[in-house]
DNA sequence: CCAGCGAAGATTGTGTGCAACTTAAGATCG
DNA sequence: CGATCTTAAGTTGCACACAATCTTCGCTGG
């Protein structure tokens, strides 16, 4: 069996990002060890981990709560991704083998399709989809220090259940935009797809602000 | 009485930083528990919050140890710290205080001072004195995400004992840069202040990573 | 002599009990 | 009636004990 902590850590963390537990919801660690049914010690461990991630903020003596986000941290997010995601992308371009352009091309395809308004749209599909064409796109850069530098900013958009909050044509750019970046990688160059990249954080973050503007303001 | 595994994490990250633990020595469990004075949860904490911060490493099952770099990932961290320390140190412009430019300013003299050759010179000195400068700018920026993003690469260079490392005209330019960033600092120009630390970035580059090759070869 | 195997020792991973702290509700006094 | 103190319930922090895993050393066989 794998360890408990280590499955403790996954659970918990598909748990936030699929959105069982809301920004700022309380997590007592003995709810989750019968809800995981370890336990409190590696509960305690994986919420560690989870913080150190940014997905969870632990007050001593007070627990953890799932991170929430303010607008200006939002934006501050995405100032970090904007300075690191195109150089990670500028990096993966001489590095990625063709099997690897096909395999991102696979992944923009189908997100395109699945993103498109009609009978066959679904937005939550793209979420799992969308993590794996970044994630693939870290790896292929091979830098571990800017990966872990951004792993703890990429979170923040996906807990507040992103691509539910764009509009349409902010939409089909950003699926455009996984496009035009294999297109920059299959073609080896690093400065259209890292420009590409600029433009695809930019997107995502005025929609992002918006929404959270809206949601702030709402409440 | 503070946390124990709060001192745990201070006292640990000191001795590290300290040289008291080289590159690469095992960190047992029990042995950090008897020298810090506390029990073995404490201390496990204290290693995963450290291993999040890049201090140390730590491998199912087989234990922990202080984290050692190779030339390529030494040149990893100072290309990270290259993409966001020019970047918080622009955001530091507009809010630094008179008070915070006086403070600044304090630190460089004396780092000068201490740096200068001669009888005074003392190169270990300087290891907290540059700590303090680089921490304040960061804390000015007030920006926490590129922060904590950062605080990872920082410690590598610490953890080489670097300042030994300089040869003196580098060490002269280092020591000036700090004095010039606080001039732009107080200038109100971010730009100018942002160029100057990435010159002092690649700078120490260029040292540290000299230093490694060398080190690696002679070993 | 070397490779592979096996058992003992050591170290990490997990469960559980107790102490310390936080928090919220109720009582007491102004 | 409102504010403050008290008290009790619940939760986190820490220590310790046991289980699982890794490492090392010795042994056996080729």
């Amino acid at each position: 069996m794998t360890r408990a902590s280590e499955r403790a850590v996954g659970a918990l963390r598909e748990l936030i990002l699929h959105g069982d537990f809301p920004a700022g919801a309380r997590l007592g660690e003995v709810e989750l060890a019968e809800r995981l049914g370890v336990s409190r010690t590696p509960v305690r461990e994986a919420l560690a981990r989870l913080s150190a991630e940014g997905l969870v903020e632990i007050a001593p003596n007070r627990g953890a709560r799932v991170t929430s986000w303010t607008v200006g941290e939002l934006e501050a997010v995405f100032e970090l991704r904007a300075a690191l995601e195109p150089r990670l992308t500028a990096l993966a371009v001489p590095r990625a083998a063709t099997a690897d352009g096909d395999a991102l091309d696979d992944l923009a395809e189908r997100m395109v399709r699945v993103g498109r308004p009609g009978p066959d749209q679904d937005l939550d599909a793209l979420v799992p989809l969308n993590r794996e064409f970044h994630g693939r796109l870290v790896a292929l850069a091979d830098h571990p220090a800017m990966a872990t530098a951004l792993a703890g900013a990429v979170h923040a958009p996906i807990v507040l259940r992103n691509f539910h909050t764009y509009d349409p044509a902010s939409l089909r750019r950003s699926l455009a935009h996984h496009v035009e970046i294999v297109a920059a990688l299959r073609a080896g160059d690093p400065t259209w797809a890292a420009a590409v990249m600029t433009a695809h954080i930019h997107n995502a973050r005025a929609v992002m602000v918006r929404a959270a503007r809206h949601a702030q303001e709402g409440a």
